[in-house]
DNA sequence: TTATTAGGATGATTTATATCATCTCTCTTT
DNA sequence: AAAGAGAGATGATATAAATCATCCTAATAA
């Protein structure tokens, strides 16, 4: 197992969204049912195809969330902060994962019983109300990620990237990039070459302010508009 | 108002999924507040960027849901037959549809009221769970759907829209196509003459038999390697 | 009835981007 | 310390598929 998967008794309640819904019994089945288990970057979580086990909260740290094709093609779908579920659209679709996880940092992740949680959204109307509409914005969220690597072209995916960083992960317009560029290249949909590339002429353009994996985009405006024009 | 939309009181109550999970009282109270809107083929159900106003059950007919580009760009998503919910990821994410929906062919529409829906959602765990089931169901599907167009090439694409036909929507390997060569190549998500090339050519490999919109899968076994391929 | 538009089909040309190749630099690893 | 591996970068080349152009036919409108 790749994991260096230590469990420890902390809770993961203070993460769990919607936590105020839940009356003080369900917030005890779910913790007598869960526990938190450490990732080291690089650390395999969970891998595509395999059955789901359990519902999974990231508590701290990122994960990336990626399909792997036949050949070599891997497809980096989005990032996991804290906060957020991964894997519940299989937990809840078919049981079977249908992408991969790896912690791209360390990473604390909360592991709750599947049952337990089920009995709670079927006795909590509210709650599993709510959840319902999680995954909901979850899956229109991959879905217009998925579209942007397929129907924009290479500047406008690229810019995606940046404004994904910007405004979905860190929340301003300067940041190191957490991943490689190969990765990176994964996340807009293209390679590693042509992804170095587009971005260099961001930067020779100077849209972006760029060392390594420090980023500053210097000019939001243009990088919406590529974003838009597609 | 582009829709022939006239109301009848025909009850869609069995198209319902998990209907059986539902108590008389539930099953009356979706029934007070729904009703079945009529649609003429090329009717426009919703657009994208409209507030949901209901939820939508396919009674009968068919129905093509498609997201609008900005430059022309339209990409098909898939078709919804009786039984499935349409737009019932936006209803229950943000509120705002995320993509369009136009009848293909003559299409009866269940139309139920949201907080009458959602009433019964929180009332009824079990039915809730089971839709929580369905949308990420839906979402997988529309995900693989779009990996598919974006991350294999033409002749993997052009199998994974003769495969839909074959397993999904009509559950044999011979068929007419409802859609124009156009709205084909938007489902595969390639330009009308690459799908029209492409499928000539698997015709004169003689893995179809095709003549206008009528297709015959010859090699079952082909197409599905194509698929797979990519 | 003729004119116009939309669908289908093919060939020629262009283009965006993947692929291949090479080089540097920095880490590991031994 | 040497050697290997992985990341980043850039130029040259190849290629899949889009675009453009044309033609045919059938449906729709004037």
């Amino acid at each position: 197992m790749n994991q260096s998967g230590s469990i420890s008794g902390f809770p993961c309640e203070q993460q769990m969204p919607y936590r105020q819904l839940l009356d003080e019994g369900q917030v005890e089945l779910l913790q007598r049912n869960s526990n938190v288990v450490n990732y080291n970057k690089k650390d395999i979580i969970f891998r595509q195809n395999t059955r789901t086990s359990h519902i999974m909260l990231m508590v701290s740290g990122m994960v990336k969330i990626f399909k792997e094709g036949r050949n070599e093609r891997t497809v980096l779908l989005r990032l996991a902060t804290p906060g957020e579920y991964i894997g519940m659209m299989s937990v809840m679709g078919d049981q079977i994962h249908q992408y991969s996880a790896t912690a791209i940092e360390n990473a604390d992740i909360c592991f709750i019983d599947i049952n337990a949680y089920r009995n709670v959204l079927m006795e909590n109307g509210k709650f599993s109300l709510q959840l319902t509409n999680l995954i909901s914005q979850d899956g229109l969220f991959i879905f217009n990620r998925l579209m942007s690597q397929t129907h924009k072209q290479l500047p406008g995916r690229i810019a995606d990237v940046l404004l994904y960083f910007a405004e979905q992960i860190y929340k301003q317009p300067h940041f190191d990039f957490p991943l490689t560029r190969r990765e990176l290249a994964e996340l807009a949909g293209t390679t590693k070459e042509s992804f170095i590339r587009t971005l260099t002429e961001f930067k020779n353009d100077k849209i972006i302010y760029l060392d390594g994996s420090r980023v500053e985009i210097i000019s939001m405006d243009i990088v919406k508009t590529l974003s838009e024009l597609g």
